[in-house]
DNA sequence: AGACTGAACAATCCATTGATTATTCAGAAA
DNA sequence: TTTCTGAATAATCAATGGATTGTTCAGTCT
């Protein structure tokens, strides 16, 4: 068992290196095989296929990225804005870094979209989760009082979309997408109206 | 002149009925010629390109719809968050209707998309002004005071994007996505705190 | 002179085909 | 038996070149 899971470990690791050096197309599962000095066909006996290889790279690196959020979402010692902020912003520069270090990296997430069209929503559900329990806190604190916090996550996610995938909607620049997302973010929290407080606040 | 532009209505009258029943790619120029008993060469005495046809038939579908904005920002005896409400949905419920019945204008928005990066920016540019006329009205009547107006359309052009491109962004079907409109409208207007008033009269 | 034509050209498309590759599985090795 | 191999298969990809099509322009017609 731990046995087997070294070997999957070793495969994993050997296809992220030929994925993100030449992509997902242009590797070959022999090639993978290969440098795990194994046969293309054993590949078969620890993963389902090509596809699944690339889905546990992304869910591996995913699974990280929602650990850092849960973490930002809970920091203690800031107001229930500044983490749902913190959150916004993070999702933000996490996907526009990557995409930036590894270009890469768009193939395979476009190739998983396109395959698996449900694991996108997945990892939004997964994410709402995170949203929902900042809210009963945010609530339990007397910050902001949302009767249907489920529902206020897909909002937020609806109307957040543009800087979920940054690369693929627009070609700006990281700082103008902040700047965008932070017009956003004042708005969805404050309103139209802006009630007044801290128009600043939320700028800083 | 008066017979220039003649012709020139001849032609997008015939390549309208060519694009949307055959799809952009597979009419030809050629085709559309002899739709109006004229050579090929012609065709290039009124316009630069077969682009520049589509783009012109888009231009004027979409002049209409402004035109149909413009009327519902401006609807007297409605508040402007009805007005505002009453714009987005319009936006959505056209492109939506629009697509469907034409699936080939699919086609031609990617076409013109693709070759002329400015154009959407152009429509986007275009609605803005609209908002911004709503909000100076808005102002005057007491509704809500916007400090940069501009920026504030901007942002929740941002927020809706998904609503824009309805078909482009998911396989939602329109009530769905009526609602979620609806909802984000909300968070937009009120802000995540509801500010206490009329939280069901936006669903109204 | 101005309006228009249609053959010519270059760019693009697209079907065909030959090569590559993901996946399977009968059987070898341990 | 269990683990693994590697040739066989079917699906996909890429190259090719022949046909199609957007665009031009020298020249005809009015």
């Amino acid at each position: 068992m731990a046995e087997k899971d070294s070997v999957r470990c070793q495969i994993v690791e050997a296809a992220k290196k030929r994925f993100s050096h030449f992509g997902y197309a242009k590797t070959t599962m022999a090639e993978v095989a290969a440098d795990c000095s194994m046969s293309p066909g054993n590949l078969y006996r620890f993963f389902p296929g090509k596809l699944d290889i690339a889905e546990c790279i992304a869910t591996e690196d995913y699974q990280r990225h929602l650990e850092s959020l849960r973490k930002l979402a809970m920091t203690p010692g800031k107001s229930a804005r500044e983490r749902l902020r913190d959150l916004l912003f993070e999702e933000l520069r996490r996907t526009y870094h990557k995409l930036e270090k590894y270009p890469r990296a768009h193939e395979m997430a476009t190739v998983i979209a396109h395959e698996r069209p449900q694991y996108a929503n997945w990892m939004l559900a997964n994410e709402r989760k995170i949203f929902v329990e900042l809210f009963d806190d945010a609530e339990q604190k007397g910050e902001f009082a949302i009767s249907d916090k489920e529902t206020t996550a897909e909002m937020i996610q609806s109307a957040t979309m543009k800087f979920r995938y940054p690369q693929l909607w627009s070609k700006l620049t990281l700082p103008k997408l902040e700047r965008e997302l932070d017009g956003v973010l004042k708005l969805l929290i404050d309103g139209l109206c802006g009630i007044g407080r801290g128009a600043t606040e939320a700028a800083a």
